[in-house]
DNA sequence: AGGTCGACCTGGCAGC
DNA sequence: TGCTGCCAGGTCGACC
């Protein structure tokens, strides 16, 4: 569900509110989520403290004072909220000493949550392409990257052995912003097509992080509030309603599975 | 080898 | 009201 802006916000939340907190119990309602057996789970995380909580394309990453990572990844619904009101879709419940809880709520149960002994482990964290905010990202590595591919476009935002963390929403937002057209052949990229993907991937990303991100149905951050960032949204899940910018409608098409939400007109 | 597709599971919504 | 079908922000493995 969420994407890199969602899942910055939530671990900006955790960071401020569960950093140094000893976790005193952990309650499984659903095994069905972990990926790590529920006993390894439990001990590798009970009586451990918070020491860092970190980031890589949408995976969350815990880091525990026993050296040992909680690796989070929250898919289309997975919500990690404080001191919320357990419901039947709580699956997880770690329990602090301090009283605080942190709750892994999953509508779809289609997120996973497992104990890693280092990164390197985990095969998802290792194909990850580089962070849009990371220094091996530029226009330079787009252009490289897209020169012999016969992708869309939009299919090679959305691949994060590409780039790590952008998802449907900012992919279309992206384009939207570029002119680019979501169909448009990745090999055919141009120079200045490039840069102009870079800086609006860069600028699409920071202004979400600044609105903690876009709730479009299940998003919540870690205190149970929806981003602001919807508001901003221009083409996204606007399928027949005007272009903001020159009125044309938007057009909804499915590109690898996925709808892609462009104006025609805007996006050449 | 690169790329696409369906499956995973649940619930909301539109249409009849 | 109640049924059916479609849709959903991600990832993986099977397949072409």
């Amino acid at each position: 569900m969420p994407e890199l802006p969602e899942v910055e916000t939530i671990r900006r939340d955790l960071q401020q509110r569960i950093l140094s907190k000893t976790i005193k119990s952990v309650r499984i309602n659903d095994p069905f989520v972990l990926r790590t057996p529920s006993k390894h789970f439990i001990s590798s995380l009970e009586h451990q403290s918070i020491k860092a909580v970190e980031r890589r394309g949408k995976a969350l990453l815990i880091e525990l004072s026993n050296s040992k990572y909680l690796q989070v990844q929250l898919m289309m619904t997975g919500q990690l909220v404080i001191d919320g009101a357990p419901d039947k879709h709580s699956h997880v419940v770690i329990s602090f000493k301090d009283g605080t809880k942190l709750l892994y709520n999953d509508q779809r149960k289609f997120g996973q949550l497992r104990i890693l002994k280092s990164l390197s482990e985990s095969k998802h964290i290792s194909s990850l392409g580089p962070e849009p905010f990371g220094k091996d990202f530029s226009a330079d590595y787009i252009l490289k990257k897209t020169r012999h591919s016969k992708r869309p476009i939009k299919n090679l935002l959305l691949d994060h052995t590409f780039v790590a963390g952008i998802g449907n929403i900012y992919a279309c937002e992206i384009l939207f912003r570029c002119g680019i057209n979501p169909k448009h052949l990745s090999g055919k990229i141009t120079q200045a097509q490039s840069e102009k993907i870079y800086q609006n991937s860069i600028a699409v990303l920071s202004e979400a992080i600044k609105n903690r991100g876009s709730s479009m149905r299940n998003y919540r951050d870690a205190s149970g509030e929806q981003g602001q960032f919807k508001r901003l949204i221009k083409v996204y899940a606007r399928e027949d309603q005007p272009c903001l910018k020159c009125k044309n409608l938007i057009q909804r098409i499915v590109q690898a599975g996925r709808s892609t939400f462009y104006c025609p007109k805007c996006q050449k």
